[in-house]
RNA sequence: GCUUCCUUAGCCAAGUUGGUAAGGCAAUUGACUGCAACUCAAUGACCGAUGGUUCAAAUCCGUCAGGAAGCUCCA
């Protein structure tokens, strides 16, 4: 296992717009942060695919040999989440925990391997107030009536990330007025607030804004920079943005040196929006569709494309899904009916982890797969099949199925399972049609077939 | 207006250190099969348009057209 360590994986980097070699700060370990949900509604179905997508890469990289360090935080203090809970007339906490547990169920239904950590908002306010009283202390940010707002003009390299000149966004369109800003750019860490739950400080009573918390989080749980900082492209601007100007400010880095965006998605080639009444909440597309075909197809594209939902993309990947387990199932019971060993690995996986190295080329991964599944469905037929062979393509399927996270598992067949299919395959061999046809139906039946 | 990105067969979709285009779905045909399911094989694109660089470009550069995202704490 720990062999493939050796395997060179490139990733497109935001921070560079080019494909890099990864190379990791710790050898062997890979510490990665993605940006989490705020936890003030239901989420839906585009939410779930940076969840997938990081999920898969934490896969990848355990599957070859990697320890894996994966943060992804929960957003809960904020706005939203205040106002619900006026409106319901209950504490904020209600409301945050309601949607931290939908979100997590979500994450439960999709296969998504366990975090380091999980954090939240309100566990890190110590360190979050800390962190900003050091900001205004070297001078990085200002405080205007209780407010502190980060000035952006003292970090050099504004703009690296999103590839955003300030004076372009000055001269925009729509930039927010506001007079207490020195520059329009300036963001705020922490704001006075009247409703909702506050914290004391030096400053005001209020609350942090919301380009902190991840900074800080990074710095509390992994304490220096990252390997990995993921995220959907539309945090890109000004979240992560305002994210590396705090650490430069801070700590002189960029906080991550690979910072990884995907892509966002359609519905039938529109913007999910409320106004447009397409949104599909991740757990009724889950109960809909099935917790794989969601996972594959959100897989199935390319990462940093912005990907199309279309009943034309759930019925492909369903048909990919068959073929899976069709052919999975039937090398399960062959190799368990000649009593192989059914735990196992196979380098005939390769291409598919090469595939994932390429810039976490899926589609590629996904042709890799269905490669495996034609040479294994072959061979399956062959009258004289190699066991050995059958083997193999057992083994590379299963892991390709492990880094996938689809729940197909390898199955252990009793030993009446394993007879009565015996007596079935007797009875065809004896053109005892009447008796094969009965034993089928009861091996369907226990879903042996 | 500014920034970034996209445009490949009916549909979805890979493919940038340049050298004549993966895969899937659908369709048609064929093979296997006691029947069914499953499965296998064969058949299609000169890569948005137009210039340029080059012996050679889907892949590099320019222009145009169409589309997306961001610039508004929405992943």
């Amino acid at each position: 296992m720990v062999i493939y360590l050796t395997m060179k994986i490139n990733l497109y980097n935001s921070l560079t717009n080019k494909v890099e070699e990864f190379k990791t700060i710790k050898p062997g370990e890979v510490s990665m942060y993605v940006c989490g949900p705020t936890v003030y509604s239901d989420p839906h179905i585009g939410n779930m695919r940076p969840v997938v997508l990081f999920d898969t890469l934490n896969r990848f990289f355990t599957y070859v040999g990697y320890k894996v360090k994966f943060v992804s935080n929960f957003t809960n203090v904020d706005d939203k989440i205040i106002n619900k809970a006026i409106k319901e007339n209950v504490s904020e906490e209600v409301i945050s925990e309601r949607y931290t547990k939908d979100y997590m169920d979500c994450l439960d239904a999709l296969n998504i391997l366990p975090a380091y950590k999980r954090p939240k908002v309100t566990e890190y306010m110590d360190d979050i107030i800390k962190y900003i009283a050091n900001l205004v202390n070297i001078n990085a940010a200002y405080v205007v009536d209780g407010d502190v707002f980060f000035d952006v003009m003292k970090v050099k390299d504004y703009g690296c990330l999103s590839k955003i000149k300030i004076d372009d966004l000055i001269s925009g369109a729509r930039v927010e007025l506001n007079d207490k800003k020195h520059n329009p750019l300036d963001f705020a860490l922490w704001k006075k607030t009247e409703n909702g739950i506050k914290w004391h400080t030096d400053w005001c009573e209020g609350r942090p804004g919301w380009h902190t918390e991840c900074c800080v989080m990074i710095d509390s749980i992994f304490g220096g920079v990252i390997d990995i900082h993921g995220g959907g492209l539309d945090l890109k601007f000004p979240h992560h943005e305002n994210e590396i100007a705090q650490a430069m400010a801070t700590h002189n880095n960029k906080i991550a040196h690979y910072w990884i965006h995907n892509g966002m998605m359609n519905i039938n080639s529109e913007k999910m929006s409320k106004s447009l009444g397409n949104v599909i909440k991740a757990k009724d597309g889950i109960n809909l569709y099935g917790a794989d075909t969601i996972r594959l197809l959100l897989l199935n594209c390319q990462y940093r494309n912005t990907l199309n939902f279309t009943d034309d993309a759930v019925r492909d990947t369903n048909a990919i899904l068959d073929k899976l387990n069709n052919c999975y199932k039937q090398l399960n019971l062959k190799l368990a009916l000649e009593g192989v060993k059914l735990e196992g690995k196979s380098d005939l996986i390769n291409p598919f982890l090469e595939s994932m190295s390429d810039d976490i080329n899926l589609p590629n991964a996904i042709t890799n797969l269905l490669d495996m599944i034609k040479l294994a469905n072959s061979e399956l037929r062959n009258k004289d099949c190699s066991l050995d062979k059958l083997k193999e393509y057992f083994y590379a399927l299963s892991g390709m199925i492990y880094v996938l996270g689809l729940h197909i598992n390898v199955r252990i067949y009793t030993s009446d399972e394993i007879s009565l299919y015996k007596e079935y395959l007797d009875s065809k061999k004896s053109k005892d049609f009447v008796k094969s046809d009965e034993l089928r139906k009861v091996l369907i039946e226990k879903e042996v077939l």
